[in-house]
DNA sequence: GCTCCATTTCTTGTATACAAGAACGGTTGA
DNA sequence: TCAACCGTTCTTGTATACAAGAAATGGAGC
């Protein structure tokens, strides 16, 4: 199972492991040995624990001093902790985009919006996942600030998994994109607040919503547990 | 010069470091060579290494490969940036810190106002940079979201070198403080969208107080330049 | 049969050795 | 005098060796 499709030639080790875990391939509570994974990559220790320290500054994985690393587990509070945090990004950048957006970001929003309907009538589900990710960095991308966009792409990234499992929640495609619609035209009009206000909505998971989430995961985490040890 | 002062006996090598950036002894642009490190800390290039990508992780350094690392060079322009977002992530803190603080939350709340506020009357600009952290600190505790608070605290972090200098900027402390008195109004009032309101604004640079921060940048800048290479 | 302790084994943390790319300088030619 | 090219040197990237702490295992005592 792979994520996103770059030019995967010279993929870093890093990201080699880290796609490893948000495909769930290494499942939370997974232990990182150095030397399995070493002799698995065909590298010495060295960079593979240069890799593992990286993974852990980025919240993905836990290292114990002298006990080893561990695939960090995400537990419900926390993940709904991480989405709170995310909705507030995201509207943030929504209210940035809408009086900072230029000519460019307006074309690629109203581009990434017209490919997520197409692949919302196909009834794709992996299609809209990918442009469902493209229509929100162009969100991000539009808010102007640099330092944001790096913010969002970041947590966003961290998210994958659980997104994921969020849009096979039953409607949730057609509903994901009527608010996409109201979105784009709240960042059209310039109306910042609007675009906040929608884009936070949008994320936030709660009610029936939550719930239906965390019946998934708990399904996913029966499938996939004791894969570590 | 030390920034802060936790139980300074067994500090982190990656810490040291971080200290000695955020202090300005490592200046921006500061070329870190990892045998000069190693021999400083007395340490094999292995530690250094671990801990230089830790700080390339959290940002504060960048690592060109093969090309060694050198102090991320924050231009006015990513540092606007940067406390764009800190005023997000602070006014969402507040926004939450309104409708689910604790009472424990709202005594250590008041307690840091207070210690601000003598502070600000005993004219001590160092006791007041401590105390405002304090304060800030206590807000995101109280929006009772993990998550938000390591973020909050994280680039919080990042900005304190810069922080120190606004406080420096004339009547800072003074309007500071009376920002600070109506954001614990609002959220003892359980006011989220005040509470939200008034800490964007308390953190936004903008205006003169902006220009000020950087002829503040620019004149620090020209004392510590040039130690690099 | 169970528990506690000692020994062994295994894993991580650190140091060092080696390889390869980048920066530097000197020489040669126009 | 200046520029380009080649060789040296220095720095990073990787592998390996060694040390020290943690887990596992086996035995002895209760």
């Amino acid at each position: 199972m792979t994520l996103s499709a770059p030019e995967d030639a010279p993929l870093k080790l890093r990201d080699r492991i880290e796609n490893e875990i948000l495909t769930g391939d290494m499942p939370p509570g997974f232990r990182l040995d150095e030397v399995t994974l070493a002799t698995r990559f065909g590298v010495s220790r060295t960079p593979i624990r240069e890799a593992l320290f990286q993974l852990a500054s980025a919240g993905l994985i836990e290292i114990r001093p002298r006990r080893g690393a561990v695939v960090a587990e995400v537990g419900p509070e926390r993940l709904v902790q991480m989405f709170e945090v995310m909705a507030g990004l995201e509207g943030m950048a929504g209210r940035l985009a809408a009086r900072r957006h230029t000519d460019a970001d307006r074309r690629s929003l109203t581009d990434a919006h017209e490919a997520c309907r197409r692949a919302a009538e196909t009834g794709d589900a992996d299609a809209y996942y990918y442009e469902n990710e493209r229509f929100h960095h162009a969100i991000y991308a539009a808010s102007r600030n640099a330092f944001l966009i790096d913010q969002c792409a970041a947590l966003h990234r961290r998210l994958k998994p659980y997104r994921r499992i969020q849009l096979q929640v039953k409607n949730r495609v057609a509903n994901s994109l009527a608010e996409h619609e109201a979105i784009v035209a709240a960042i059209l009009n310039l109306d910042g607040d609007a675009a906040e206000r929608l884009l936070r909505d949008h994320i936030v998971i709660q009610g029936d919503r939550f719930s239906d989430l965390m019946a998934s995961m708990s399904e996913r985490a029966g499938s996939t547990a004791a894969k570590g040890r």
